[in-house]
DNA sequence: TTCAATTCCTACGAATTTAGTGGGAAATGA
DNA sequence: TCATTTCCCACTAAATTCGTAGGAATTGAA
C-alpha cells in the first residue's frame, strides 16, 4: 500500500515547479538540489511528465521544465497515474472482465467490492487535491509560522 | 499503491474462515481449494494470522483453522497490517520524527499532509469493513441471485 | 562562432520485494 | 498404528525498485 519514490519525488518536483509557477523554465539541477533527489533519477521522472504533458521543456541555456498547466488544473492523482500507473489495489478493478477466479462475475464478487470502496476512497483524495492546494496551504504554513 | 497478493489471499482466507464460522476448524487444504491459493503459500500466511493472534489453529486430523473472533470483530485493517505491515502510503508517517530532509518539521511539511490525508481515507474504508459486513454482503447478493 | 548549460535518450545494474516451492518434524484423532 | 494436518525452516526464480553512466542534441550568451 505504498506510494514508491517515483509517485513521492514526483509530487515534490511538481509541487516545487507550482511554486514557482509562472517565473520561465526551472533548471532540472534546481529542482533535484532543493529536492534533494538524484539528478538522473530525477531527469527520468521529467521525461514521463513531459511525455503525459504535465509538464513543458525548454532545452538548452537557460532552459528547464515549466507546468504545462496552472497549478489549479493540475490534480496529485495525475501525476500519480503518470509516475506510478493506475491507481488501484488490485489489477483486477482495472477490468471488467477480469481473468481470475474472482473476476467471472464481477458485480456478485464480494471482495471486489471491497477493493473498489477503498480505491474510490483514494481517488477522492488524489483527484480533489492540486497543486494549488498545496500551494496555499504551504503560504498558510509559512504565515502562521510568523 | 497495491495490495500484494499477501493482502489479497489473507483476506480471501479470512473470509472464507467467517462463512463457514461456528462449524469447527477448516483445514487449509479445504480454503487453498476453495480460494485457488497455493497451499504452501496460503501456510505461512496462515503462520502470521495465528501469530497475530486472529486464527487458532488445531493440529492433527480433524484440524485446521478458526477464526480467534467472531466476524464482527475482525477488521479487513487488522488483517492487512499483519500481513503487509502499516498502511501507510509513505513511511515517513509512521515516525513523528524522520530522517528524511521533509520529515524534520512533521508539522509544517505540506506534503505530509497530502500523505496523512490519503492515509486516512483508506483506514478509513479498511479499519471500518469487518469480516461480518462482507459476510453479510455476501448473503444479500446470493438472495437478489435468486 | 564558440562554449557552457541544459534537455533528451538509451542502456545497464544492484538491491529489494514478491510469490512462491520443498522437505521434514510434531501433533492428533480414529 | 497411521493417515491427516499443522508447524517450521530454508531456498529460489522473477519482477520491481531505485537508481547510475555516457553521450547526443539543442539553445542562449559572450
Amino acid at each position: 500500500m505504498r506510494v514508491s519514490t517515483r509517485g513521492e519525488y514526483g509530487v515534490r518536483a511538481m509541487f516545487d515547479l507550482a511554486l514557482h509557477f509562472g517565473s520561465g523554465p526551472i533548471a532540472l539541477k534546481t529542482i533535484a538540489e532543493r529536492q534533494r533527489i538524484s539528478e538522473s533519477y530525477l531527469e527520468q521522472l521529467m521525461a514521463a511528465l513531459r511525455k503525459a504533458g504535465l509538464v513543458t521543456s525548454k532545452r538548452g541555456a537557460q532552459g528547464g521544465y515549466e507546468l504545462a498547466a496552472t497549478p489549479t488544473n493540475v490534480t496529485i492523482g495525475e501525476i500519480i497515474r503518470v509516475l506510478e500507473g493506475p491507481i488501484t489495489p488490485l489489477d483486477c478493478l482495472e477490468t471488467d472482465t477480469g481473468t481470475g477466479p474472482y473476476c467471472q462475475a464481477p458485480d456478485r464478487c464480494v471482495l471486489r467490492s471491497l477493493w473498489k470502496e477503498l480505491q474510490d476512497s483514494m481517488t477522492q483524495v488524489l483527484d480533489n487535491t492540486t497543486l494549488e492546494d498545496l500551494r496555499q496551504e504551504a503560504y498558510r504554513l509559512e504565515v502562521a509560522e510568523q
